[in-house]
RNA sequence: GGCGACGUACCCAAGUGGCUAAGGGAAGGCUCUGCAAAAGCCUGAUUCGCCGGUUCGAAUCCGGCCGUCGCCUCCA
């Protein structure tokens, strides 16, 4: 099987080739940074590195752009409202951005493009579609004229007869030939700071929205992207407007691939501060909830499928995940024991078989429910040899190469080990190994409980005492 | 109103015409254990929202109904 991945532009699960072979130009459509980005951003964002991270298993080169949209209304008004410059009031939303990316284990993507850092690419194309005829000014904005640019609507599939030429929609304040143009730079308006505003041979304003995407994406990844992702609410009008921008401009195919992920709900709702059920990482932090369960939530449905955020599952990821990481400790164990050194073939076969079943799901549009389900098939026969006694170290080393390998595209092992034993800790266990020998269990346990509140779990085990930081 | 998605066990979820309907979690039993923990084994949907239809054969295709949810200009 080959990879296939479904297509927004033709509804349709196609077979996946990038431009040049073995190396992948995708853009990742990021945040707009006014205010801190919550789970169901998050879901997208951990969705989009997966993807990366899945092409990197594949063997394909990856080079991911994701931006950082810093100018637009939510951002100046944030701005004005607490009396502090544009790039103050970003600046602090691309910080917790970025902390809770790195909480949720993404791995960077090669560049991370603010708007404000490219506005002469902007002025530049906006010039390109003047000159291509796509435009008109209209009350101190550029507009780009829909009329002009025929195939507008191929990917949200709108339909174009619904519009009303030379309409004007009662609560808009310009004036614009058709209701469904769109502003490419918009002139400055009484009140707006100086902050947010440039000059430009366009005039005195800011660029329109959309604008960002297709200046930079095109800046680094050059005028065809493989692949462009965002969630399903950016198909209408983000990416249309960014397509007819794009294209108008080049004369170019914009993207190949356009994928786009389904929104996460919570209790079968819609996420809302009113309803009560919006959270964010910290919220779940707080919680006491582990990144490490939120991640795993989140790949536990496909992306294409809404996730229904439950508290419930949250806990039954922590599980899912504990198990994982209890075979990563024990084979881990196995392999520094001593013994034969050759690895037996039964451990050969279950490990490519896997692998394939693995390597089949992700190829399946990216199908992570596929993809674990081959894990944990996986995780048993490991364990189940892990049990039997008869596991040479050699083949306990084997399968955790295999499921560290696939734990390079989920992510939801801990970050290598946590450097030498703490000492204070493994003193507590040997005194607690005296008092067990001694038959003093009371001693013994309130030793446990006490490591046990400092989030250091113990295990007696025929090999000695394991113990682990609660994640 | 227009467009679209979904409805599989207690919960999450794979599966898109044909072997015994993946996998995870929770639950119960057993093994191991001072007790725990971890791990293993076993148990668990004659059934895929409901009703019809097509077919030798459908969770999978078609029609209707019921239910849930989303988008329809700045929400990922």
């Amino acid at each position: 099987m080959a990879l296939k991945f479904h297509n927004t532009l033709t509804r349709s699960l196609v077979p996946f080739t990038p431009l040049t072979a073995g190396k992948v130009h995708l853009y990742t459509c990021g945040p707009t940074v006014y205010n801190r980005v919550h789970i169901g951003n998050l879901r997208t964002f951990v969705w989009e590195d997966v993807l990366c991270r899945a092409l990197r298993y594949l063997g394909f080169e990856t080079v991911q752009v994701m931006n950082l949209t810093d100018i637009d209304d939510k951002t100046i008004r944030g701005a004005i409202q607490e009396g502090i410059t544009l790039k103050e009031f970003t600046a602090r939303h691309v910080e917790t951005f970025f902390e809770d990316l790195a909480t949720l284990n993404v791995s960077p993507a090669a560049h991370y493009p603010r708007a404000t850092d490219h506005i002469p690419e902007m002025v530049e194309i906006v010039k390109k579609l003047t000159e291509r005829g796509h435009t008109y000014e209209s009350d101190g904005s550029i507009w780009f004229r829909i009329a002009s640019f025929p195939s507008y609507g191929k990917l949200a599939r709108v339909d174009l007869s619904s519009m009303q030429r030379g309409a004007r929609v009662a609560d808009d304040e310009y004036e614009k030939e058709d209701v469904r143009d769109f502003a490419v730079w918009k002139g400055w308006k009484e009140g707006e700071p100086e902050s947010a505003t440039w000059t430009t041979e366009l005039g005195k304003g800011r660029p329109g929205w959309h604008l960002e995407c297709s200046a930079m994406s095109m800046k680094y990844l050059g005028e065809t992207l493989d692949i462009h992702t965002g969630a399903v609410d950016n198909i209408f009008p983000h990416h249309e407007n960014e397509i007819a921008q794009s294209e108008g401009a080049t004369g170019k195919e914009f993207v190949r691939y356009w994928l786009h992920a389904e929104h996460l709900i919570v209790d079968g709702e819609k996420m809302a501060k009113s309803k009560g059920n919006f959270f964010t990482v910290p919220d779940l932090l707080s919680r006491g909830h582990s990144p490490r369960a939120i991640r795993y939530l989140f790949l536990s449905v496909p992306y294409r499928q809404k996730l229904n955020f439950t508290f419930e599952s949250l806990a039954a990821a922590a599980s899912a995940v504990a198990r994982l990481e209890s075979l990563d400790l024990r084979l881990g164990e196995r392999a520094r024991s001593t013994g034969a050194s050759a690895i037996e073939d039964g451990v050969e076969a279950k490990i490519s078989s896997f692998q394939n079943e693995f390597r089949e799901g992700l190829e399946d549009d990216l199908n992570t429910a596929a993809a674990l389900g081959a894990l944990f098939s996986f995780v048993r026969e490991a364990n189940a040899d892990l049990e039997s006694g008869q596991l040479s170290p050699a083949g306990a080393a084997a399968f955790q190469r295999a499921l560290r390998g696939a734990d390079s595209v989920l992510g939801v092992l801990p970050k290598a080990e946590a450097g030498l034993l703490d000492s204070e800790i493994q003193a507590k266990i040997d005194l607690r190994q005296a008092a067990r020998k001694r038959r003093d269990f009371a001693a013994a346990d309130a030793i446990r409980d006490e490591l046990a509140a400092l989030g250091i779990t113990l295990e007696d085990t025929p090999a000695g005492v394991r113990w682990r930081r609660k994640s």
